[in-house]
DNA sequence: TTGAAAGCGCTAACAC
DNA sequence: GTGTTAGCGCTTTCAA
């Protein structure tokens, strides 16, 4: 930055000015600054900048995992908002493993980000012993249940009270739900969710198969099972996830007999980007993945500003349905 | 720091010791001080630390696009050996935008990172003019026409052969190649290596289709595209990417007439995690995405330490063939 | 506006 | 092994 200084002939302050306050910079100073920079190929340093300042302006978000696109879809709408107040989003990928979350999450303390935004897996923040001491921290699709952290969840319940009203309106009545373990929090109050629905429904039941797991093997098991029962048994599957749903159609698809969505309607849960590729494009419930990055990037943002005494509070996104093939069949129209 | 030294009885520079070179310390000292920083709650100030030590232990890459499991794959595989060299990974995202992928260069080199990885869009990274002065830089999935950075591609050419090869092996004579547009290098090599295994076939013809994109809808149009020719035109098909494949299968697959594999067996090409999840898994052709990760980083490892004088080159890796339904038929066995 | 100077928290080289 | 000390490159007073 020395060299800059002498190059352009101001003092060393003045360029630190120009980076930073370039309002307080006579405009032609500031030019002639900028072109020395150019000339220079000088890169200032971040380390040095954050030292000094205090503050860094990068913020982490440490991701549960990578190949689900929730997560992504998260990561993308946050780093919208944080660069829209000029900051920018590193991505850390904890690959579904507690010890690597930990991980990430000192990583990013130790490198003095502004702040970290934590999309930890379901069941897997149970107490992170790494204590954020003075780093700013909002969970993103997990409630701090001792409300020390603000955070964005989805509104699980409702959007199992949504699939299932769905079904419901559609005329089913003997609805199944497909999905576990019962120990992942989501699965539990989609569950719930759906109960809720049919609960407030005359006539209508509603079975639920357990499964081991929420990806699409699982969910050709719980087509098997559901094979297992007499004809006609369900008229209408509520799927804890879209891959859930696309395994057990298929399975539903090779043995002739259950035709989706005629003699089975079938919703999934995520809106897993390719739900709507599969061959029977699956009706879901989006989680609004972007919105839910955005407004934790927010609340973060409101905290690194406002300083740890901000008030923490929990912002809850409704999913909503978007329903596909999978339960209007033909009546519903491929873009 | 010079809490936890006086917290510890010790001298301020032994507790920089304890935490770089903890061999150079008595176990006992060593504990004593350890205990202090877990009492006293230190993290040290890694912004501090690089820029005194003038380097830092963290890695960055730069995806192209979060969505594409190829890069996420990748950045698994980097994040292992960087991992194992004791560094870290930090992943910024381009999102298919050739002005964020600029951005995140310049934030990885600003932030004074021992080196970046850098997995750019297909023809994107046509002279980024960030010109990385001292940060060493290695791609991925892409050559550096000059030779001026090292880097691992994948062989293009050689998968396109083996796709075709696949194809002819198993008697098909009447190919088709679905793919574009030949802008996009990958795709161009590709549907050379398909021509060369074509060639060396006698009796063997091979068309092409050229669709303007990869993704599933172009796959559709593709498929319409292959139903307007007579019944029996093809008996064999090579996708670009697995969506491309997945997408024409779902069209032919709703217009009895081309039963996939009988009439028409069809190769994708990424291995697309929900390539082998479509209602007919699709075989294809994996590029090997976390192997190419580790290479690029082991690359960029050996130049961190090797210098700028490090001698460039760029590392290929064979994709190989993944068999499934789709060519196969019910020979292929689903696990 | 500008120039000078005091650190930010740590590493590394040096004597002890 | 341990204690001391000079910076790393920048931000930010403060007086001019």
């Amino acid at each position: 930055m020395a060299d800059v200084a002498l190059h352009a002939g101001v003092a060393l302050g003045t360029v630190s000015n120009v980076l930073n306050k370039p309002e307080k910079v006579k405009e032609l100073t500031r030019r002639k600054v900028m072109a020395s920079i150019a000339e220079l190929g000088f890169v200032r340093n971040d380390a040095a900048r954050s030292l000094a300042a205090g503050t860094s302006n990068t913020i982490g978000i440490v991701l549960a995992d990578l190949s689900n696109s929730l997560f992504v879809d998260i990561a993308r709408g946050a780093e919208a908002t944080v660069r829209q107040h000029g900051m920018n989003l590193l991505i850390a990928n904890s690959d579904v493993d507690l010890t690597k979350q930990s991980l990430n999450i000192s990583l990013f303390e130790q490198s003095r980000v502004a702040g970290v935004l934590l999309a930890p897996l379901d069941t897997a923040f149970a107490r992170t012993n790494s204590v954020l001491s003075t780093t700013p921290l909002v969970l993103v699709n997990y409630a701090s249940e001792s409300g020390t952290y603000s955070g964005v969840v989805a509104d699980e319940v409702h959007g199992g009270y949504e699939a299932a009203r769905h079904l419901i309106g559609l005329g089913r009545t003997r609805l199944v739900f497909l999905g576990g373990p019962l120990m992942l929090m989501a699965v539990a109050q989609r569950l719930a969710g759906a109960r809720a629905a049919v609960a407030e429904s005359p006539g209508v039941t509603l079975e639920h198969i357990e499964t081991r797991g929420l990806n699409m093997a699982h969910g050709r098991q719980a087509g098997q099972e559901i094979l297992t029962r007499p004809a006609g048994t369900f008229d209408g599957a509520v799927a804890a996830s879209d891959l859930l749903a696309v395994g057990a159609i298929q399975v539903l698809d090779e043995n002739a007999g259950y035709e989706v969505p005629t003699d089975l309607a079938f919703i999934g849960y995520d809106d897993n980007h390719f739900a709507s590729e599969s061959a029977i494009p699956v009706s879901t419930i989006s989680q609004h993945g972007e919105e839910m990055g955005r407004a934790a990037a927010q609340l973060l943002i409101n905290e690194i500003h406002g300083g740890p005494l901000t008030l923490k509070r929990t912002v809850v996104i409704k999913p909503d349905l978007v329903p596909r093939r999978s339960t209007l069949g033909d009546d519903w129209r491929r873009d």
